[in-house]
DNA sequence: GTAGGTACACTGGTCTGACCAGTAGCCTGC
DNA sequence: GCAGGCTACTGGTCAGACCAGTGTACCTAC
């Protein structure tokens, strides 16, 4: 017979535990209201400050919003990614977690995205990758700050043609911490619009790879476009971690 | 000229964002102590409440944990996994995620540990994973519970020869959360011994790949093993979902 | 000297009560 | 009919209090 390690139990968790399991029991649906946080505190017999710990607790993982003189009390939110979002971008900037590895995880990200993306894409997916393509082509002559957006559009609609949230939101996460990584390298980056035009091309392969329906050829051109971007960055050492990747 | 909208920041907010600077900032380590909540408030000039308001924030997101009567204060945690698991999870309870994506997304990542531990194994690594094979092949007549623990153990051998942590936490989320999924399916399975057989001669295959350098192969068989062990969950209509993943 | 117990200062958890700024809806006065 | 203000709420914040629990330092008994 063997006893558990016991931990004590909060109030608040008690509340957090009740208000939760009515919301993914299906008891409270999203845009419902709970009750005002004075109403709670009666009906749970605890003081306000034990409601709003377990109000905050609720509201940090994106399941209710609260705002202030709305009498209709704190809602009830639909489940979305933007938590999941939190955590994962929390855990990728831990110390442990270098460029090598970030730029490792994204090219097998993108490059599973892209496969997909040939392999599952209709037709209108293909008209939205021209107009995003063709809003880049335009972006070249605004300015950098204009193609970047472009550019992140494209990836966007690639991500949700995969129609796999864990992969859009992986790939967002991964993307934008690279980008603070390296950003202040990025500053001061020369000849930017060769680095437009460049881009711009490899763009336009991989959109003919995915109308193709070629998977294995688009994964390959995503992949070997950020080896090809990032890599010299990454130092020297790590970048055998990389290669195998573009042998796939 | 365009305004953006404006949100009022509250006062527990602007506390969380100072603290999770220092963590992420590396000021604050794992391990290290923050102040009292008292002393918190002196020192950012806002009440307790405020003060523990942003510390429940902080602890939902598993970044420090508090104990009462602790007199070095709230202890500042390691990234842990802990948070992305839950939030993945609270998606996947919602519907915004299947079993399909889950799948899908567990392919990509299996098949991408594989593929880089048969390129980066080195001679030691090959004997782990014979010994963790070996624990499995011991494990069969010992219950399926046994035989359970030897075969993440030697799933966790593959990913961390892969040395990179995010592919590794990923894998372990999701692998979590689908068994969560199906956990119910699984305990009325017959035959389990003759289901560990199967995925023991399925193991040693994956080893001798790994063995012989062959990345393709192992991912290939990886990804086939999960389709094999997993699709007859996941609803008929979207496995053409996985099945692209397969070719590559 | 050391093992044991004890006192104390402090911690976080909780409650009460108060005030403020903001919102929504009603309710005037025109 | 409608603009404007009134009112009764909301959540955000603060202050102060009490409690149970913890770690430490001291102090005792051997």
């Amino acid at each position: 017979m063997r006893f558990e390690p016991v931990a004590p139990v909060r109030a608040y968790e008690r509340v957090v535990e009740q208000i939760e399991q009515a919301v993914v029991s299906g008891a409270l649906k999203p845009g419902e209201r709970l009750p005002s946080e004075r109403e709670l505190m009666t009906q749970f017999g605890v003081g306000r400050s034990t409601v709003r710990e377990a109000l905050r607790v609720l509201q940090a993982a994106e399941m209710i919003r609260s705002r202030p003189g709305d009498p209709r009390g704190p809602e009830v939110l639909a489940a979305s990614p933007v938590a999941l979002h939190r955590s994962m971008h929390r855990l990728a900037r831990a110390d442990h977690v270098g460029l090598a590895e970030l730029l490792q995880f994204r090219m097998i990200l993108d490059g599973s995205a892209h496969l997909l993306a040939a392999e599952l894409r209709t037709d209108d997916d293909l008209t939205g990758l021209d107009t995003a393509l063709e809003a880049m082509r335009e972006g070249v002559s605004h300015g950098y700050a204009e193609f970047s957006r472009a550019d992140v559009a494209f990836h966007e609609v690639i991500a949700r043609i995969s129609r796999n949230p864990l992969l859009v939101v992986s790939e967002e996460v991964v993307r934008g911490v690279v980008l603070e990584l390296i950003e202040d390298k990025l500053e001061h980056a020369s000849n930017r619009t060769s680095l437009m035009r460049a881009w711009l091309s490899h763009h336009a392969e991989v959109l003919d790879a995915i109308r193709s329906a070629d998977g294995a050829g688009a994964a390959h051109l995503a992949k070997q476009a950020l080896y090809d971007n990032y890599a010299e960055y990454v130092p020297a050492g790590q970048r055998p971690l990389l290669t195998p990747l573009l042998r796939s």
